[in-house]
Parts: structure tokens; sequence; C-alpha cells
DNA sequence: CTATCATACCTGATATATCAGATATCAGTT
DNA sequence: AACTGATATCTGATATATCAGGTATGATAG
């Protein structure tokens, strides 16, 4: 496990967040950028100390990592970082589906032209994303669109969920090869969805968000090249 | 904040459950038992003396309480039960009601006759439960009842992510009147969600649980009635 | 009387020490 | 060689001490 010295030098200025929060955020980035493959032990002494700090706030860091699925904490034996299974692929796509689904229908009535452009928008630019192999970019304007019609809901709880679930299922396989398939299939299935919205058609959208988009049956082949455990390839 | 000495008492046996788990289950039961109520402060330092252990398994279990929404902990303030306003009960329902009706479509084809059978059947000790004015026993079959179709989903993250929305809706209030006029009306929507089933009509039976059932306009008056913060009975 | 500053107190956050369960290793017996 | 028990080591869990931010109270100046 590599560090930087970052979190020190934090300590140089006034802090607002606490250390647990700025453990967690830190071991957050680490799982963004793929340091921690599932598998892996956190051991809490070592990384204690290379952090500088006690283990205490560590702890309370790792206790909300394991809430959340990033971590699982056998007692006395180690704390690992956790794999994402398939079928946990599934589950998160159903709930996920079934959440933005109604949070279509709800925000729907206040999208307006001007939300249905922006999506619009953000769809081209996640398709000149690929054009020039920038797939940070693409997955970034993937989060805008959807978050398009997710914000106006205003339920924050459900965006919590499906924020959290997301997180699970973008940060741990991107040591993989994008699947430039996927992506494309990806912005011609917005289209649709964008399609219909301007169609004024929005129980179509929503229908084609859950039972398309965020389908497991329809997007399995690509699933299985993204997150099966086969034939790794080296950071 | 009375206390049992369960916890102590517990120390005697094998225990194959951390403290911290311990403190976090009869915290848990506080809440059910509405010795908490919204707003009222859970100092650590006499918790832990009165509980018999040092503030770190506490703490531990309070993240944990404060992730899940039932704690709020203000920094070297205090920590505070969390209160639940009806503006964030419209969201657990606007989210029960999407991932309960994406289980129940998943559910359908293994129902059977068995399973609707069994829902029938739950649904018919809900009306004697009510008859005898036995509300802990309806309550534990109303979760049974939705139980049918949300466990043969097989999808643990549904089933944890509705689990803990019901928590928070069904331990914090609790300390006010049952509306039986509610009850009631809850028995004959589920008698429509049966009817629909037996009827070999999942579809119309979803939209129902999804947009009757758990929907917060259609519920409104009685959520109101039983949520909202008006002439408190005392406890 | 009001505003400002200093001090005391309260509370959770963090650091450090110790504990306790799990596992690995070693020694003795059959 | 296989089995059993003892011991050592590893690791997270817990206990205790200390820290640090927030709030309340008292003293002083204008």
């Amino acid at each position: 496990m590599e560090y930087t010295v970052a979190m020190r030098e934090a300590k140089a200025v006034i802090n607002v967040k606490s250390l647990k929060e700025q453990v967690y955020e830190y071991l957050r980035q680490q799982f963004q950028k793929h340091r921690l493959q599932p598998g892996t032990m956190i051991n809490m002494e070592s990384t204690a100390k290379k952090l500088g700090i006690s283990k205490t706030p560590l702890r309370d860091a790792l206790l909300q990592l394991e809430i959340e699925g990033f971590v699982t904490i056998s007692p006395r034996r180690g704390i690992f970082v956790s794999s994402l299974p398939l079928h946990e692929v599934k589950e998160f796509y159903q709930v996920i589906g079934a959440l933005e689904n109604s949070a279509l229908l709800e925000s729907y009535p206040k999208l307006g032209a001007v939300g249905i452009k922006k999506m619009d928008t953000l769809n081209r630019q996640m398709q000149k994303a690929i054009e020039r192999n920038d797939f940070d970019l693409f997955y970034e304007k993937n989060l805008l669109f959807h978050n398009c019609f997710i914000d106006p809901c205003g339920n924050k709880n459900l965006s919590r969920i499906i924020g959290n679930l997301k997180k699970r299922l973008y940060d741990f396989p991107r040591q993989r090869q994008w699947i430039k398939e996927w992506e494309e299939s990806s912005i011609r299935e917005h289209q649709e969805i964008v399609d219909f919205l301007a169609a004024a058609d929005p129980a179509a959208a929503a229908l084609f968000l859950r039972d398309v988009h965020w389908s497991y049956e329809v997007q399995e082949k690509y699933i299985r090249k993204y997150y099966e455990p086969s034939e790794r390839k080296g950071v």
C-alpha cells in the first residue's frame, strides 16, 4: 500500500474535518485508484503508523467502510478488501433500476425541455469522450446524465442509496479494460431514453431505463466481461 | 434512560458477540421500546458507566446507528436521537414502493398458489389481531406478509435497504396511538394485492402495491396523524 | 447596561496501553 | 508419521488517559 504525504500535510491547515473523515476519504480514494484490490488485507497497526495517526480514527473509518460494503472485518484475524461477485452486481442492478425508474417518473414534470436538452447534451459529451478514449470523462458525464433525473426528484435517501451502490460498481473493477462496445451501447440507450422523454412518454422512458439499461440480463455479456475474475491483466 | 442488568449478566456466558454488537442491539431495543425519544441526548460517559463498559464499543455502536439514521452525532456537543420528519417518511415511502414493486414482479413466478395462500393467511391473521387490539401481532404479521414476496426475490441488498427503512418507520413513532382505521385500510389493500396475484395479474398487483399501498399521497391523512409532532401523549 | 475577553466546564475525538481470540509453530507422545 | 498440547505471535477489540472544540459563566471596561 502506497501513501502520499497529503494526509500529514493536511494537518498544517485548520482542519474542519475529523481525522476519521479524512481517513475515510483517503481510503475511498485508494479504492478509486485501485490501490486496494479485492482480497488484500489492510493492517491497522501499520496503516495507522504510516498515516501518522492512532488506530482509533482508522478503525472508525473502517467500520463505516464495512457497513458500506467496501471492506470485511474478520475479528482478530484481519480486515480485507471486499470483492464484488456477479450475483451482487445483479442485485445492485435491480435496486438501481427500480429506484431510477421511480426517480424518472417523479422528476419528469420538473424536467421540461431544458432538462431533456441537458441530458441530450451530456450524452453527446459522452460520445465525444469515447472518441477521445477519455473514459474518466465518459464516466463523469454518465453520472451527470443520470443525476439529471435523480436530483430533481429531491429524495435524498434515494440518491444516497443509488450513490452508494454506484460507488461499489464503479470503483472496484476499474483496473479492467474499458469495453468500448458497452459504452457505445450505453450511449444509444441514453438516446432512446431522451427520445421517449422528448416525445412526452415518460412511462416508456422509465420502463426502458429499468428493463433495458439497468437489466442485468440485457447487459450480461458486458457485465461478465467487465467484472468476471478471469485472465487478470497486470496493473 | 433505564437499564437492565441483561447487559452485565451476558458477560457470564460465552460471548460470541462483540461488545459493540451487544451495545448496538441493546440500543436498538431501546428505540423499539421508545425509551429513546427524538431529540434526547445520549451521554457517552454516563451511558458507558451504566452499561459497565468503556466508551469505545459504545462509540462503535453509535457510529453505526448514525450511519443508519437513528442518531445524530454533533462533534463535541452531544449525540442526539434523530427525529423522523414527514418529508423523510415520504422519501422512505417512495423508495420502499419502488423496491417492493420490483421484488413482487421478480418473485411472482416463484410464488405459486402456496405463496399466495400464505399471504392471504397472514392477512387474515392481521385482521384477527386488529379485532383483539393486538397491534404488536398486527405489525409482526404485516412484515411477514411483505416478506412473502421480498424473500423469494433473493436480493439481499434489496432486503437490507427495505429493512433498514422499515426499522426507522416502525420504531420511531410507536408511542403513538394505533390508527385502527389505517390498519383496516392496509388489510383491504393487502387483499387487493392478493386478489390480483390470484387472478394471475402480477403487474396490476405490483402497481397497486407501489401506487396505492406505498403512496405517500394516498396514505397521507394517516401518516400525518401517526407521525406529525402534535399534542404528544406522555409515556 | 452592553460588549468583550478570560476561564471553567462539558462533551466527543483521539492516543496509548492492554486484552483476548485466532492461527502458527514447536515439543512431546504414541 | 500422526496426533495432541503448550507456547508464541498476530491481529483487532477494548479500556483508559488525554486532547480539543463548543458552550456557559464570570470579570472587566466603556
